[in-house]
DNA sequence: GCACATGTTCTCGG
DNA sequence: CCCGAGAACATGTG
């Protein structure tokens, strides 16, 4: 379920234990098939790792050790990173003992997500498909890379290469922030209605952030606690309550295959 | 048993 | 190349 903000929230609290810290020991579950590089090449290459930085662009996260090497990881839809104890259990895949003695634990129930060593020097094509970071993207470069698109708006919103970070939460909340229906071609949509988008969406993943990301199943930030930001929510999972701006009875579609949530009247 | 689930990536159409 | 629909991935919940 992680998106941006949950990401983004998750490098924050992992950043004090992790960053300044040498890889010791490695750990990996087997049999996985979880790893986008080998457990065998993952426990051959990052013990002796200092890590310099924690990153993030888009949902991935990424820390970057002194030698310029990185390592990759994506929550995929119930990846949980976390430096606390875990009791034991069948879902944790790979555990990082740093040179302080704590460690970094992936969980993740479902295996979508991905952990990938990039060797100093190389690339990923991951994160090179990767469009500019919802978060720090400006207006104008927003709405040039909408505005010359067909696709409807919410379908450009998710597509990574596009802009990086929104998911399926912040797509229906951005767009009903901004008065705009989901299914709207976006090169038909005007200027000045995209830069709304582009404030709307910054002030509510910022103001997500705030809040600890949104908890729906099973997001959870690294100290355990749940995220405060699904109370927030006006639209993403209340088909058939009020709409919060004219009460009418709020929209439910799929659209380009995901769940989509909208009000018919407030947005156009 | 069935429907549904927050992400990514690929294929097969047009 | 652009775009859409659908499937696949693996596992859980209601």
């Amino acid at each position: 379920l992680p998106e941006l903000p949950e990401v983004e929230v998750v490098r924050r609290q992992l950043e004090p234990t992790w960053v300044g810290q040498t890889i010791a020991e490695v750990w990996t579950a087997s049999p996985s098939y979880f790893f986008l590089t080998s457990p065998r090449i993952l426990k051959r290459r990052l013990p002796g790792q200092l890590t310099v930085a924690l990153e993030r662009h888009g949902k991935y996260i990424l820390a970057r050790f002194d030698g310029g090497s990185r390592l990759l990881c994506h929550l995929g839809m119930t990846g949980q990173l976390t430096a606390r104890a875990l009791a034991p259990d069948p879902h944790v895949h790979l555990r990082l003992t740093l040179s302080s003695g704590e460690q970094i634990s992936f969980r993740d129930v479902r295996k979508f997500g991905k952990v990938e060593f990039i060797s100093e020097g190389s690339s990923s094509p991951r994160l090179d498909k990767l469009g500019p970071d919802a978060l720090t993207i400006d207006a104008d470069t927003f709405t040039a890379r909408l505005q010359s698109r067909s696709l409807a708006i919410k379908t450009a919103l998710l597509n990574q290469s596009i802009l990086a970070g929104v998911g399926n939460i912040y797509a229906d909340e951005a767009l009903f922030a901004s008065g705009i229906v989901p299914t709207r071609p976006a090169r038909t949509i005007s200027r000045a209605k995209l830069e709304r988008l582009h404030s709307e969406l910054n002030r509510i993943l910022t103001a997500s952030i705030q809040g600890g990301g949104s908890t729906i199943n099973d997001y959870l930030k690294p100290d355990g606690a749940l995220g405060g930001y699904q109370d927030w929510h006006q639209v993403y999972g209340k088909r058939g309550e009020a709409c919060p701006l004219c009460g009418r009875s709020l929209r439910h579609r799929v659209l380009g295959g995901r769940s989509t949530h909208y009000c018919s009247h407030c947005q156009r």
